[in-house]
DNA sequence: ATCTATTGATAACC
DNA sequence: TGGTTATCAATAGAT
């Protein structure tokens, strides 16, 4: 080159460097126009400057175009965006390959249920089908739940009229012995205690 | 150039645009690369030839970290490709969606089947599925459902006892009254009926 | 491919 | 950045 041989290595001098860039760079970009022209190729050139910044050169139009066409004659590594993006698609394939396996033990379980009876259901299937079955139990046992509790209720409601119907008999026998003698009340060694502490009940 | 200048238009002369091509092409590359080194650019080159062969230069390992690098930095267009990917998840998404609640409504019939089902199913039928029911209702009882089992035998013991004090304290008026008229007795009409039918508790 | 006359690119300087 | 110029690099055409 002109005034002096050039090292091929970095140019230290960030003057110096940023000025060969510029020169260099449209030289480049020219050469390249003149190759498509003179040759008819389709040239595509991104160049970034050391501080990032983007100087492009596509030939016939797009660049786009030319990423396309240079991914359709390599397709050797896809790009992280791409992988991400396929993976995301392998993984909603196989969920809606679950998710049909699931259903179609589903409906097996109902058909089964049904009286098909054609009792086909692997021990997979069947496990499974148990796994929806334990969503399904954990409703029964919440049903189950209340209905015990509303039938401790019942007991208790019970509980509280036989003690109200025990104090209306013992009244009653007090009544019946006034100035009778040597009646013996309800004691507390009476073996059927007329009372149970409600504390305990509820106890775990 | 040398031995005459050139014009700036496609050679014809398949001959001669195949060799400049070549001669040009490797000095395009080394300008390249003489950029890149000298003034720490990154830079990536495609050229297609007239007859599609691909050359290609990426001044820093991989021409896909530099389209990545280029696609970030102009990130106009989604590529076909692309959009038919993202299409596809989508869809692929949507799919999903539509599977889920398939296996909702699935899962409704049977919590309606074994729910509803208090005595339609014969055991015959569900034989397989009523055993894996089963298993799993023993393992997965908790401690709690025994307490309130406990607890309503409990309450269910005092319910005896008490209804016992009562036989007592009635045994104890018609005793206290032997011989006495106008003793009215425990009657259907009493405030306090001394038994509660059974049938009715379990009832959901 | 290789050679070489010539044109083109550009480093240093402004 | 943009221009000038001395010099070097690239290459068209022939071999």
């Amino acid at each position: 080159m002109a005034r002096g041989k050039v090292q091929m290595k970095k140019i230290e001098n960030p003057v110096h460097r940023q000025v060969t860039f510029c020169k260099r760079r449209a030289g480049l970009l020219k050469k390249a126009k003149e190759l498509s022209v003179l040759c008819d190729a389709d040239i595509g050139i991104f160049i970034f400057s050391s501080h990032g910044k983007l100087f492009e050169l596509a030939t016939k139009g797009n660049m786009q175009g030319l990423i396309e066409r240079y991914m359709k004659m390599k397709p050797t590594r896809v790009s992280q965006a791409d992988q991400a993006i396929e993976t995301q698609t392998l993984d909603a394939k196989k969920e809606i390959n679950l998710l049909k396996q699931e259903i179609e033990i589903l409906q097996k379980g109902l058909r089964y249920m049904f009286g098909g009876g054609d009792g086909t259901m692997t021990l997979d299937e069947l496990q499974v089908l148990e796994k929806h079955l334990e969503v399904w139990i954990y409703h029964v046992r919440s049903a189950k739940m209340d209905v015990l509790f509303q039938e401790i209720q019942l007991l208790r409601n019970s509980e509280g009229i036989l003690t109200a119907a025990n104090k209306y008999l013992q009244d009653k026998i007090i009544e019946e012995n006034i100035g009778v003698t040597n009646i013996t009340p309800m004691a507390s060694d009476n073996p059927y205690p007329l009372t149970i502490p409600d504390d305990d009940i509820f106890q775990i």
